[in-house]
DNA sequence: GCAGTTAAGACAGGGTAGTTGACGCATTTA
DNA sequence: TAAATGCGTCAACTACCCTGTCTTAACTGC
């Protein structure tokens, strides 16, 4: 697989080659993606939580003040959906919600100590792998990383990680 | 974000940029791969197909003569879930099933010519974007983006890369 | 100050993709 | 020949997502 093939002429080399490399890439990210979550997976699964809720302890945490539409346009789901996490969430009290100030028709969401330490929980196991990773990679690797994570995400995306999460006004 | 706070020491400035960094990363991973699947779930919705007749139709498009039971240890799903999705995509057609050469119970898979062909439209989509980022962050970049991914995904995982796939005696 | 819009939540109903556990059959291996 | 393996299938269940409709409260524009 490493040598073009005798016949192939340097062009249809190249796009051999480019073509293995991209496919190559589809690979990295689904077992990357399927080994990190399944870290987390571990430790939600002996409270009764799934994959779901993570993410929402996850974004909560990092947006403290988070109204609900906002975490609804970062997870790319339906109120619907949110609602039974969130729910879930609220009521075993790892999720507290405030009105919002200057508006009071939203519900900021931040999360509660139980939450944090929640969180924290979670997040300590997937740290391991990732420091691991980075270790080993090296801070070049690791900025190369970082650069072509951000050009696979959408615009949209890279602004929200830009201005250091969701809105920043919310939590002001 | 970028200066340390003026009151903190030096130990907790850089503990707190390496806890920021290493949730940063958690954000790149989850923003990357949620982009990157929508893009072919878009096609793919067309057809009435899912992510799991996706994530089926590209490992057995790489990995051709790939025997079932090595499909499920790379999808990490039971046999009965990937029933149901090899069973849509035996019935449509997109894949075809062959008695192993030296072992006649397996049911070795491969993909029809409409399979591959379904398969390189939605490859289409996803290699755009690929493309693109990686053009954008450079080759020493792309070489990080690879070195971390593998860091991060199990040793297993990495295994079944090196060895350009599924093992390779299937195919002979 | 009313009309229209927005934020949040709730209803009913539905679908896909995953799970466990048990069993059957053909075939390979010890 | 007995045990193990590869594959498929039945039943029943759970997690997580969807559409569509509706209500309440609060904000916004003329």
């Amino acid at each position: 697989m490493a040598e073009a093939k005798p016949q192939a002429d340097a062009a249809s080399s190249l796009l051999f080659l480019r073509e293995e490399e991209i496919r190559s890439a589809q690979d990295l990210l689904f077992f990357a993606y399927r080994d990190f979550t399944d870290t987390a997976d571990v430790v939600l699964a002996e409270l009764g939580l799934g994959r779901a809720h993570h993410r929402a302890l996850h974004f909560i945490g990092r947006n403290p003040g988070l109204p609900v539409t906002e975490l609804l346009s970062i997870l790319r789901i339906t109120k619907q959906s949110l609602g039974r996490v969130l729910g879930t969430l609220l009521e075993r009290g790892y999720v507290a919600q405030a009105p919002g100030r200057t508006d009071r028709r939203q519900r900021l969401l931040t999360l509660t100590e139980a939450g944090e330490a929640l969180e924290r929980r979670v997040f300590a196991r997937q740290r391991e792998r990732l420091v691991a990773a980075y270790r080993n990679a090296g801070p070049p690797a690791v900025e190369g990383f970082r650069r072509v994570m951000r050009g696979i995400m959408t615009e949209e995306a890279r602004a929200y990680m830009d201005r250091g999460g969701a809105a920043a006004q919310n939590r002001r």
